[in-house]
DNA sequence: CCAATTATTTGAACGCGTTCAAAAAAGGAA
DNA sequence: TTCCTTTTTTGAACGCGTTCAAATAATTGG
């Protein structure tokens, strides 16, 4: 949200605000559910609706932020009972699935902001880190000692990819991704051992990078999206 | 595009249009050239753009069907000489990368039109797949024939992600997804070794899976953005 | 209490992608 | 030529996301 209100019925309009969105969302989709439409069906103007949120990708971001924070509430406990790995990973997998799925239907618009955001700076990654950070510190036997460091990081990316597929999965009950998931977890889990071939080690460190910040931190102004430099020749 | 031109002076407009719309991405970027800009330095109206091109979108997918082709005519030799698996998976994305590298920089909207498509139905997505095929069949020696048939699909799921990163990636150069590439082709050359392993094997069927069209091909008229089906509760 | 500051709310506007009915131009058959 | 069909081209409009200056309401300090 752009503006935090500052008093208690500016809160409850931001509020009714989110409520509504999803309402539309769920009966409209996510397209076709106009901020002209979502601010009128909630008793605002179009404009104030821009007061609590800058976008109308900022509702939908906030949206999931609530369910992350959810979601991380209801895993914290199972991931501190000392299962293995592979259980750990497919209980933060199952749980968000089963999260996320009322918002499937909403068009595939609304859940490829799931995964379009730069990782790692905004407050959702965080929550999602911290996650899978328990994932790797609650399991027994833990994972080795070169890698645990690293590991929450890489599953974290792996689950993206995942729930970036899950997202576009058309099959009824979106079967094939949930099957991907089911396999994922004992994979995962053994890549660890894998990971002593320097092969894969590299590979695992190269992914690793692509999740850190560009250099020193001055790319994120830049990478605005407008962004002309090179041009191409014709074709 | 939603009409093919059926006269000369038609082909020569639509032409103009593609290539005035690529000089326009390359300056401004893609989100900041609008079709107005795009239509007016073409000197055609507005609308008569959406003669030739249905959307904004069509004219990236034409542009980047365009580079495929090239790339695929630049690949076809070198990969009937009878090289590694390897060495023919580095050729494939290192001329792919080449060839969109001076998009890299139209912005991130422009280049998540690659991996937004539903994959294997259009006309880009046969080219590349067609490309994979020659990697794998033009290979010496040929992979194990369990996963022989396969491994085209796979690989192209798999470039697909990193064609992904690579198109975010804000790194100088994009360093860190080149570095990616180039240590992805030995991993994928070795990983058909792994594929003996019931456990990876089951993974890389479900990944494969992902990319089969939907329920006997009813869901393709269903899959379009506003799709309202259920409601989940408010948060 | 009144004024000053801050928070909320609005209406009007802008540029965008896209659509549509209809005009203009081109081609072919008589 | 004239008429008819097909192709190309246009101008005007619609709804969208977003912005902004200005109006209203709430809060605070004297």
């Amino acid at each position: 949200m752009t503006t935090q209100p500052r008093t208690e019925k500016g809160q409850q309009t931001q509020a009714k605000l989110l409520a509504t969105a999803l309402e539309c969302f769920a009966t409209d989709g996510y397209k076709a559910s106009s901020m002209r439409a979502i601010a009128s069906n909630a008793g605002v103007s179009l404009s104030h609706a821009y007061y609590y949120f800058k976008s109308k990708e900022e509702i939908v971001a906030q949206l999931l932020l609530n369910l992350r924070r959810e979601q991380y509430d209801f895993c914290a406990g199972m991931l501190a009972e000392g299962n293995t790995l592979e259980a750990n990973i497919r209980a933060v997998l199952d749980t968000g699935v089963e999260a996320l799925a009322p918002y499937h239907d909403f068009g595939p618009a609304f859940l490829r902001l799931m995964l379009a955001r730069d990782m790692g700076n905004d407050e959702i990654s965080s929550i999602e880190l911290e996650i899978w950070e328990k994932v790797v510190s609650g399991s027994r036997p833990l994972p080795p000692l070169g890698i645990r460091r690293d590991l929450p990081k890489f599953l974290l990316l792996v689950s993206r990819q995942i729930f970036s597929a899950w997202a576009f999965d058309q099959s009824p009950q979106q079967r094939r991704s949930r099957l991907l998931m089911k396999n994922m977890a004992p994979v995962a889990a053994k890549f660890a051992v894998l990971c002593r071939l320097p092969v894969v080690r590299s590979l695992f460190e190269d992914v690793l990078a692509l999740m850190d910040p560009g250099p020193a931190g001055i790319d994120e102004v830049a990478m605005a999206d407008p962004s002309p430099l090179r041009r191409p020749k014709a074709s």
